[in-house]
RNA sequence: CCGAGGGUAGCUCAGCGGUUAGAGCAGGGGACUCAUAAUCUCCGGGUCGUGGGUUCGAUUCCCACCCCUCGGACCA
């Protein structure tokens, strides 16, 4: 074939290193692989780049509290993230880190250029200061009262309880996270890339194709105000690069991420940065970024930018994937289902996540789900029953009953080796697109017809009479199944490579779909691929269930705290409890487990108990609180001490017909809290996980309004 | 509330202006035994969210509505 060779360059984003890869990570680069893989099958050049994302504040306080030096710290995540990928066999060229001599000095070239060129602004920004650590406190380090409801204990960037935004300026006696002090305001003088110079071509690049038109569409949320300056710098003590002819500055590490894909590359050509520069901007090459939709923002908007004030490129193509959930559920620590890439490799086999992942993907930046039940049915049997078995069903024959030689394919399956083959063209578009759900359709169906061919023909009655007939039937199989291999090889490396081996081939390429299996002695036949029993999901499921922090006390619905808890139990409630396996999978122990075994709180006191008041109460009226998803208001009778106007979150379960007339208990003596609805006098009181797993204390009806609960 | 994406068989999803709407799994009946209890075959099963409209013709285009998911921040 006279393919022109492509020049490619692929980056994986780096993952922040103060944590684990988990397999909701994984996707991303499962995807990528895949498309490298598939690249370099068919003849191109592919550089493929990734590292991790090591600097700022998350990653300094981390290494404190391990008690390591940040350079140490980093190192390890560095090996564990490595070591997590290969099990995956996803393969870089180059693992690299932005805390590397390369990427500081690209750091620096990057910003003089962009200050050259004027589009570095310095002004002032007033922020929280931490007194006792002397650090600079990025919001979500800052607790303190609401300002617009009064509600405590909030983050520094919004209300959860009013869903008010502000700056955590405006927050009422703010707290540091790190040291319990009250933080200080201070003013700092701060650098910012003016990204309104690059508007014209940034709104070029995203409506000429660098995204996807979805992608696009999201962008224009941004898009359609003016360009807003993006701070670049962060005060010390910070653990980054310092920015040059600025004192006690650090460039923020979004500033060094996307940079440090050029440090991964220079690190791959054992080259200065500058080299590295050039081989970015070399004419021809094709970069592509592969993401999530999380980080759009960086790289659709800030990265080019960088680039373009710095005299190079803008990326050509960035390919946004989904996240990941699990059985149609966000990934759960209570729920057992915020698996690690470790775990899972520890558990179950990585080229089954890599397959059931290609049979789900596509070039959309739609959430992926992986549902276990499904899972199990996919792998064991698409990349099983059919694709392991049909050479399976061929290699072993001719090993035991036909001196272990294949022979010539039957001439009568012509038509069928030549559909094999037109299938290229399509199942390489599909792979260039990023459709591996549609390539794993393609393939099985191919599979489908190979399988029904040997039923048809029989080969185990005609051996008895006719072995050459046979071994004909047998080697048809076999060479479909060489074919279907190298069509899945950029999905399975390691199946391709048991193949190889027991067919006696050298590496295969795309290009030897047009080649024929001549006669051969075979190899002994490996196992290619093993069926997922569900009991070993369950045993990891819940060796990573953890018990849910106390702090999650899903028990009362409190008008105040109508909030997703630390321990996630609160969110594990908007959906009903159910097998882990999900709907089409087996029943199985876990499915009967209480969703959250919630520890007993500390001994309270006789005094503290009466230290609240609980009475009964009638609903009076109910009504959902239009703009919100879970509050309702109540009018409440509480006989004596009159009405009380509520809001409890209880919308998702009940409804106002419910509730009316209804006898609840409610905690009289709480204090009122503001909420964006109104003013919240009392909590009515609630077992369950929350959303819609509810239930309502109600008291016998021999019970009057007012009177206390004791 | 605003924006985006989605609502297609019991489940997870393809498809998309045009012949009787598909796949895998699940369910039911057969066949076969070479193969990792795999494979093959037949059957059942969908008013393609609801209501309008455009059209010779709509699941596929347009409008409204309902439901689900995700985003909406100076984190960037």
């Amino acid at each position: 074939m006279a393919l022109a060779k492509r020049q490619i360059l692929v980056t994986s984003a780096l993952p922040y290193a103060n944590g684990a890869i988990h397999i909701g990570h994984l996707v991303g680069y499962i995807q990528a692989d895949i498309w490298v893989r598939f690249q370099r099958l068919r003849g191109h050049d592919v550089v493929y780049l990734c590292g991790d994302d090591a600097h700022g504040t998350p990653i300094m306080l981390r290494a404190r509290q391990e008690k390591l030096a940040p350079e140490q710290f980093i190192a390890r995540m560095n090996q564990e993230h490595q070591a997590d990928f290969a099990r995956f066999d996803i393969v870089f060229d180059s693992y690299y880190s932005t805390h590397s001599p390369e990427n500081r000095v690209l750091c620096e070239r990057f910003y003089e250029r962009l200050r050259q060129g004027g589009h570095i602004a310095q002004r002032p920004v007033e922020q929280f200061f931490d007194p006792v650590e002397n650090i600079f406190l990025p919001d979500r380090f800052i607790k303190g009262t609401c300002p617009a409801c009064g509600a405590a204990d909030q983050y520094g960037d919004s209300c959860d309880a009013c869903g008010k935004h502000y700056a955590p300026t405006d927050l009422i006696d703010p707290r540091s996270v790190v040291s319990g002090a009250t933080p200080r305001r201070k003013s700092s003088p701060h650098l910012f890339l003016q990204l309104e110079d690059f508007r014209d071509q940034l709104g070029g690049l995203i409506r000429g194709g660098m995204v996807d038109a979805a992608v696009a569409n999201k962008l224009q949320e941004w898009f359609g105000d003016r360009l807003k300056d993006w701070d670049i710098s962060r005060d010390a003590p910070f653990f980054g690069f310092p920015i040059p002819g600025q004192t006690e500055k650090y460039f923020y590490n979004w500033l060094d991420a996307p940079i440090g894909y050029l440090a991964s590359l220079a690190h791959y050509l054992r080259a200065e940065p500058a080299e590295a520069e050039d081989f970015w901007r070399a004419p021809g090459r094709e970069t592509y970024h592969f993401i999530g939709k999380d980080i759009i923002y960086f790289h659709a908007l800030f990265w080019p930018a960088m680039l373009l004030g710095a005299g190079l490129p803008p990326p050509g193509k960035l390919c946004v994937h989904g996240h990941l959930t699990i059985n149609g559920g966000k990934m759960s620590k209570s729920r057992g289902t915020f698996i690690s890439a470790e775990q899972y490799a520890r558990h179950l086999d990585p080229q089954a996540l890599r397959y059931y992942f290609a049979t789900r993907l596509t070039a959309t930046p739609a959430d992926i789900d992986l549902h276990f039940g499904d899972f199990i049915a996919r792998v064991n049997s698409e990349l099983v029953g059919k694709l392991a078995n049909l050479i399976s069903r061929a290699a072993g024959p001719l090993a035991k009953l036909l001196e272990g030689r294949s022979g010539a394919a039957a001439p009568a399956a012509g038509a069928m080796l030549a559909d094999f083959r037109t299938a290229a063209p399509e199942i390489a578009t599909d792979y260039e697109n990023r459709n591996y759900a549609g390539v794993t359709r393609r393939i099985c169906a191919l599979a489908d017809m190979a399988n029904k061919y040997v039923e048809e023909q029989a080969p185990w009655s005609m051996v008895k009479t006719a072995p050459e007939a046979a071994r004909s039937v047998w080697s048809t199989a076999l060479e479909c199944g060489r074919i279907l291999t190298i069509y899945l090889k950029p999905i399975l490396p390691r199946f391709a490579e048991k193949v190889e081996q027991c067919l006696g081939l050298g590496p295969l390429a795309w290009a030897d779909v047009e080649q024929v299996l001549s006669p051969r002695r075979l190899a002994p036949f490996e196992h290619l691929a093993g069926r997922i029993e569900e009991r070993k999901i369950e045993v990891m499921v819940r060796e990573n269930q953890t018990p849910v922090a106390p702090a999650a006390v899903a028990g009362p619905v409190a008008a105040t705290s109508d909030r997703p808890t630390s321990g996630g139990s609160w969110r594990a409630g908007n959906e009903s409890p159910k097998s882990p396996l999900g709907p089409t999978g087996a029943p199985s122990a876990i499915a009967q487990a209480p969703v959250t075994a919630e520890p007993l709180a500390a001994t309270c006191t006789i005094e503290q108990f009466n230290a609240v008041d609980l009475r009964v109460a009638r609903v009076l009226s109910a009504e959902p609180v239009q703009a919100s998803e879970k509050l309702m208001r109540l009018e409440l009778d509480l006989g004596a001490l009159g009405r009380r106007t509520v809001l409890a979150g209880i919308k998702k379960a009940y409804s106002a017909e419910q509730l009316v007339g209804r006898q609840v208990i409610v905690c009289a003596n709480l204090a009122p809290r503001k909420m964006k609805f109104g003013v919240s006098d009392g909590m009515i009181l609630a077992a369950g996980a929350g959303g819609t797993d509810l239930a309502l204390l109600s008291v016998e009806s021999n019970a009057t309004p007012g009177q206390r609960v004791h």
